[in-house]
Parts: C-alpha cells; structure tokens; sequence
DNA sequence: CTGAAAGCGCTTACAG
DNA sequence: CTGAAAGCGCTTACAG
C-alpha cells in the first residue's frame, strides 16, 4: 500500500500541499496553468484522495448511516434502493447496520454509526425510543421511514397505516364479503396495530360484527401466514376473504389455501399489504396496498442532503395506495351467483356463511 | 458536536493521552489503576471513540467494502445477510457500493471504496475485468462471491453452475419430458451461459434434439420470463416443460401460464434456480436450483477476516442443490397417462408431441 | 508500565 | 492567487 498522497502530486506540479489540495478538493481559485498542472499530475499518479484524511480534516465523513432491520429484507430493499439513488452524485455515501428487529442489536448498530461517525442519519422502521431520537436530532440530520416520532413528524416519511388498513376491508365489503378472516402482525409493531386499526374501523362502518374465531395473528413471516390459514380452518368458523396485514404473510395464507384446494379468488378473496416486487407475480396476482418505499427512501436521501445543505425540508406526505389485482373478487352468493356489487346498505347484513367454501 | 475526545478521558482520568488510548483500545498492558481511573471516565463522560482518527491514525479503516449489483436484489441480498453475520463481533464493517450490472457504474463504485480507503473487498458478481481484480488482490484481501477470477480461484465463492443447469434438465428429463422449452438469461452473464450449457449437455446425454423454437432468452427479471412464454406460445412448437435459468423468470413464466389457464405441473412442469426465498410458497411451490448465497456470504466474510488476520483461508467447495417441490411432476403421456418413471433408454425418444397442451 | 512526540493524509484559516 | 503552519483525534514506535 505505498498509496500516492497529495503530498507527491504537488510534487510532481511543483506547487505547495496547500494549492494541491485546493485545486483537487475545489475548495478555491487557483491560476489556470497550476491547476492543470497538478490535474496533469493527479490523473499521471493515478492519484486517489484518502476519505479518511479528509474526513478528519474536515470534520465530515461524508457517510449517511442507514438504520435498516434486515438488509435483505424485500420491504425494505425498495426504500434501500431509493436511498442509494438519493445520495448518487452527492459524495455521500450510506453505510449500513442492521437492527434484526432486536431493541439491544439496533441500539449497538446506532452507536457504532455514531462513532463512526455519520453525518445524518436515516432509520428505516425500528424501536429506538423517540426520546434517544429526539436528542440524536439536535445533533445531527435525522430522518426516518416507516416510523413517526413525537414532535419530530417532519422527518418522518410514514403513510398512514390505519387508512391503508382500512382500504383493504372496505375493498372486500364493497364487493359483499362480511365473513372476513384477519392475520395480523406483530402487537409490538405499530404499522400492524394501525393497519388492524383501519381493519376495525371498515367493520364498525359497515355494521359487521367480526366474530372472534376468524382473527389470527402472525409475525409477517410467510411461514405465520400459512399457520394462520390452518388455525382458521381448524376453528371452523367460515370465512369468505382473508386480509393479511403484509404480503409475506399473504404468501403463506395463499400457499394453505393452494394446499387444500381452495381456490383463489373463487372460493376466497385473499389481500395484502406492501406490495412487494413478487406480488404482481403471484397466482393470482395479489391485491395489495402499496406503499411509496422508493419514493420514501428517496425522500429521506434528498432530506438529509438537504439539511446538510442547510436547507431543511418537511417531510412531504405519503398516500397508500391500493393496488386492485386478480386475488379479490366479488362475493358469490352460493344458489343465485352476485353479478354486480351491491353496495345497497339494507344488504349489507349478516355474513354470509352459507356460502363459505368450507365448514 | 462538541464530542468529547481522548484528551478529555485522559485529563478527567488523571493519565497520558497514550496510557488512555491503551487502555480504551486494550492496545498494551496498563496498571489496574489507571485501566479503572480510564474506563470510569470514559463511561461517566460517555466517551465513543471517533473510528476515522483512529483509522488514520493506525492505518486500518475497519471498513471491508462490498460492491453488490442492486442492493435490493433478492439474489444478492440472502449473501448480504452472510456476510453481515460473518463480520459480526469482528469490529469491522460491511460499506455498499452498488454496480447496477453496469460495468461503468461499477469501476465508478469501486473507485469510492478504494478511496475511502477500505481494509478489504468482496464482490458479488460484477464484470470488472479479471486482471484488475488479479491487481487488486494483491493491495487487500478480496473475494468474490458468484463469480471466478483466473489465477485467483483459491478466492472465489462460486458453485457449478454447469451443474445445475444439467440438474435441472435432467430432472425433467429422467420424468419423461422431451419437449422442454428454456428461458436462458443474459448471455453476457457468465452464470447464465453456464446453466444453459449444463442444460444442452442433458439433452445430448439423453439424446434429445431441441427445438430450437424452444429457445428463448430473457434478462434475469420476471417481466422477461413472462414474455418469453408469451413467445413460445405464438411459435407453437409443443412443450411440457419450461426451464427458466433464474427464479425470477420463473414466477414470470408462472404467471404467463395463469394467464391462459394452464396448469402447474399438470399441463406444464416449471423449474427455476436460485431458490429465492418466495420460491417455496409459490402456488405450487417451485423446483428450484439452490445455491448457497448465505453460506457463501459468510464463507466470504470469514475469509476476508482471515486474510487480514494473516491466516488466509482457501475458498470451501459450495454445492448447488436441486430442490425437488411441487412445480415440475412427471409427463402424463396423452392417451395413457404415466404412473411410473421410465428411466430406460430404449424408451427415451422423440418429444411426445401429442401429449403438449398447446399447439 | 508510562509519557512526550511524531505522524496518519488531508483541509483551512492566516498571512502575504 | 499562494505557502507555511496548525490542526482534525487518534495510534504507536521511542525512550525511559
């Protein structure tokens, strides 16, 4: 590693380490015939500025630490991904510690990012106290996606959960269901408590009366998914749809289905939520809600780049937006098959159980 | 960011910026007194050391770069997580470059991390030339992950990928299947001629002609994989099989065959490769090649440990695998259907044209 | 075991 | 516009 420093370019041009590294950082002017004369240098040395030094120096690392759960996580790849782009060109550069969705594992990643140190920083999701955000953001640009913070709400990129939620049920409602089986999420996660939230809210505004039986809950695992479906199955209680609370899950709820020979969407309506990449690949195609993670982790990018620049923005907002494809349909009614919705609300009464597909 | 400092430690402790450092980086033995006197005051003033002085300083950044295609990519991302976990408790950190399959963007990423500098380089597939790679290894320790360097094999994290390919060739073949239509990815990806080579060497084992109507290529994304069987279908050679290269083709070729109500495995067999891991909750879960990402990720990370270490690690041997599930099933011949394989040559001919549910 | 000092490779006021 | 010099916060021979 005898690397070439600056030292031997300005050696080479004949100039002073000073002018060197002015016309190399463009920190200021410098005549014509200098500045070419250390370009000429550089490019002939195969000169490569050490970051580190200059961090030093400096005093900015020009390292955006990235606070993600899991790096190969599929929800989160997407907002990774539009990160990466946000900063393209900046000279900035993530660096990324993973939380494993473990409090203690999250807490250590963030002190080995600040120690780095980092000059912003960027939590995708996570369960850092507001409190220890609070005060990290007086020290340095903070953004998150996926997570609100008390107080701090415009450096949140979030999207509201519970209207995403109830998107889905109202989805299926519209089209007649009422006996609709629920898979949630974590109870410690907030996304999934609002999303059932939302769930909730659809029931009680259509007057149905979700029996108990048909509410199951998973870790948003695919693997949970499926497990939920057999809990369903082993109640008994009929159910014509099924909401997920995350595509994972609905994988796994569609693969129990596939298992028992149930049939997507004719025999059941199934939803998720994420809509991940996979999703408009799935048999059938699954309605889901997606959420803007790209365009959040952007976001979050030009944020941080923006309060470095001193030019702070407020978070812009998100809207859910749900994704209708082939996994939801109308409700059929057993003897006499529904052939328009019938959003009547005289009918809309009772599930209809006879007309589950299964007892 | 008035962040406190060494200086600060040593003065509250009563001790040398030296003795301090020694004791806050467990460089050399120090009196218990002064050790308790340093740890105390480093805690009571919440000192975090600050890693780019320190890298400066000792010449190691404790940064192993990783130039990963698209960070959000299901194929790399099982491999992130390996390496991840390899340098876990290792003190160093993993920093991502992205190279978008674009061998400019890639020169361009790894450039950055040069720069920076970091203590070593993995690489997961890529297109940097050999001999710039050869160069490299001989700065800092670097491995690659999926793909071979000549000269440099004893670095490389690679499986045979002429040896999947035949697997899954073979797979269908030893079941009956003759017409066997194959989705090649990218020829200019190394990985995909080899599959596709492993794939003609079955067929000429088993003395099957393909048709070259049966060949077509995609680009590794499902979109591809979907319009590739779109294609087969308006050339109208007769097939019960698909073979497509990756997973991800796959589930657009799954896709494809939804769309016209064909069955899985009952009209056509599917097969894909890499294992992806929604590709067991597929509807029906999909046969699939399987390559140790994690392991090789790990491997890799491990391997980059050791080299800094001085105890340089020869690349372990990774296995594809095929991963036998609900997709591909043996070819029900039209007039009586097949109950038993028939592995004997005698009988190994012409594709059962009749038997292809299209025409 | 311990301190004073040099040095890592840059940047950036400070004087011209 | 340009140079000499100080300094970023550490580590690490070098002498005790």
């Amino acid at each position: 590693m005898p690397s070439i420093t600056l030292e031997d370019v300005a050696r080479a041009a004949g100039v002073s380490l000073s002018t060197a590294s002015r016309v190399l950082s463009g920190t200021a002017k410098v005549s014509a015939e200098r500045h070419a004369a250390v370009m000429r240098a550089a490019t002939e040395l195969g000169y490569q500025p050490n970051a580190i030094a200059r961090s030093l120096a400096s005093g900015r690392s020009m390292l955006i630490g990235v606070i993600t759960q899991e790096i190969s996580s599929p929800f989160y790849g997407e907002a990774l991904l539009g990160i990466e782009r946000g900063l393209e060109g900046s000279g900035y550069h993530a660096i990324f510690a993973s939380g494993h969705w473990q409090a203690d594992i999250e807490h250590a990643a963030l002190d080995g990012l600040l120690g780095r140190p980092v000059d912003g920083l960027i939590l995708l999701g996570g369960q850092t106290p507001d409190a220890v955000l609070r005060a990290l953001a007086a020290r340095l640009p903070l953004i998150t996606v996926g997570r609100s913070i008390q107080g701090l709400e415009g450096h949140c990129m979030r999207v509201d959960n519970v209207a995403g939620g109830y998107e889905c049920t109202r989805h299926l409602l519209e089209r007649g269901h009422r006996a609709i089986a629920y898979i949630a999420g974590p109870e410690s996660h907030r996304d999934a408590r609002d999303r059932l939230h939302g769930h909730q809210q659809a029931l009680r505004d259509w007057s149905v009366t979700g029996h108990p039986a048909l509410f199951t809950q998973g870790d948003f695992q695919e693997t949970s998914g499926l497990m939920a479906v057999e809990s369903l199955f082993t109640r008994g209680e009929p159910f014509t749809a099924i909401v997920a609370a995350n595509d994972q899950m609905a994988y796994g709820a569609r693969l129990a289905l596939y298992r028992r020979g149930i049939r997507v969407p004719d025999d059941v309506s199934l939803i998720g939520y994420d809509d991940l990449h996979s999703s408009a690949f799935c048999t059938p195609p699954l309605t889901t809600v997606r959420q803007p993670m790209y365009e959040m982790g952007f976001a979050a990018a030009e944020g941080i780049l923006a309060a470095l620049a001193g030019t702070a923005l407020p978070a812009p907002e998100f809207a859910v937006q749900l994704v209708t494809r082939e996994s939801t349909t109308l409700l059929r009614r057993t003897p006499r098959p529904a052939t328009t919705e019938d959003p009547d609300p005289a009918t809309r009464s009772a599930p209809a159980a006879g007309s589950a597909p299964m007892t």
